[in-house]
DNA sequence: CATTTGAAATGATATGAATCAATAAAAAAA
DNA sequence: TTTTTTTATTGATTCATATCATTTCAAATG
């Protein structure tokens, strides 16, 4: 049989503790070249500036997202609270939950960046997986990882204090977003803490506490992490 | 072609907030009835009496975990923190995660009540979700309201307060476990706790208030809701 | 049945973290 | 550029919730 390793759209790659499709697997991979095709026929492709809101929680489904270029935040809003689920990374795909459930959006999302997006019609994947087996199991997969991330942050922030939750999430996104200790956020001090599940105000003064012990360097929107042992000490200890 | 509908395990049904398996789907229905016999080939079962472990989270894990008969918590340790993941009742599977990352547990779970379980080697239901694609979407089925139910669950308790939270469980216990407003919980205060991320002193408190505003009647373990709507409000209002 | 053990309940106290209020800085818009 | 709006920062205060200490109760166990 013939796959269509090569006309995948991408790797797909990690995000933040709930990422949307593990690590070094292309997304596509088991379909054959036909049902790509068929797939494909399907696809629509959709630009977004940087925060527009690319879907809302609640709002009927009839398509997945797959994140073609940029980076989106997913997030569970109710009045004004807002929580972050994850921070997302291209190659990676948003609305899987639509697939079975309710066929309503369970979060909202938005664009960091500008960010391209290839948009499929819900019901072709959902074909594509009744009749290919491989297929379906790659999209268990993708999910099952999602799911493991989501049991960490649950645990980060129901069981740590804010500290730990703050340390977690400079980890997480120095490691699966920006794969570097010294990089430039894309993502606001209010975003920083409703990945935390603190206040914006509490967020800061964390990350004020880390600078004045060098832990951290920051200036605007740049970190430096200058001591990642430290860091992780401090997530360990909550 | 021959389904095994009728051979089918057992009904799965909802369990807390994070239930193992959509409502009235029947697990294995997308099974061919050969498959099935493949499937039970390698299976076994085991039986545990209220209390025991039935898995430790990190362990390796070679099967996952169909519940024949009883109720299982299954929950997050590290340390002395514990959090639970779900109540899970009859009909629900428990593992899934350790089909697609890392081949171990990521949750460990214990028996509430007496329970008998099914287990089944893990690359046996690998290799039938690959070759069959109505199979391995039921499966992801299952995954996803597991993981709208986490959502839930995730909001709650990072968003809300003491009592909101409560409320929800209160709520969900009644709904999804016991199918009644008047029950004898299978679980004690400090699962309770576990359950919603508080003490198992601010627990019993709440649980004082509302027996004190006549929203609940409570005594050892049997509980009562006297008044859903107030419970729903406080579970709206946070 | 008495005894040990663990679960539930309650009050007093300490503390982590939110909220409120105000200012400073940066980014966007005119 | 100047103005407006949004984001970041800081301090003071309040409040929710955990922790600690003790007692009561229930359930195993010898």
């Amino acid at each position: 049989m013939e796959y269509i390793d090569e006309l995948t759209p991408g790797n797909s790659s990690g995000a933040i503790h709930c990422m949307k499709a593990p690590t070094d697997t292309p997304l596509f991979r088991r379909l054959l070249v036909e049902e790509m095709e068929t797939l494909n026929r399907s696809r629509i492709q959709l630009s977004f500036r940087k925060g527009e809101i690319i879907n809302k929680q609640g709002a009927f489904a009839s398509n997945i997202f797959f994140i073609k270029q940029g980076i989106v935040k997913t997030y569970l809003e109710n009045g004004n609270s807002n929580l972050i689920i994850a921070i997302v990374p291209a190659g990676s795909l948003i609305g899987l939950q639509s697939i079975s459930v309710d066929n309503v959006f369970h979060y909202s999302t938005k664009a960091l960046i500008d960010t391209d997006i290839y948009s499929y019609d819900i019901n072709v994947v959902k074909n594509l997986m009744n009749q290919n087996g491989l297929f379906a199991s790659e999209m268990t997969n993708i999910i099952n990882h999602n799911m493991v991330m989501l049991y960490d942050r649950f645990f980060s922030l129901t069981q740590k204090q804010l500290h730990g939750r703050l340390a977690d999430i400079i980890l997480c996104l120095s490691h699966k977003i920006y794969k570097s200790l010294d990089f430039e956020l894309c993502i606001s001090r209010k975003d920083l803490a409703e990945l935390t599940g603190m206040s914006t105000e509490s967020a800061i003064r964390i990350l004020k506490d880390f600078k004045d012990d060098h832990i951290i360097d920051m200036s605007g929107k740049r970190m430096k992490i200058l001591e990642v042992d430290k860091l992780k000490r401090i997530s360990a200890t909550g």
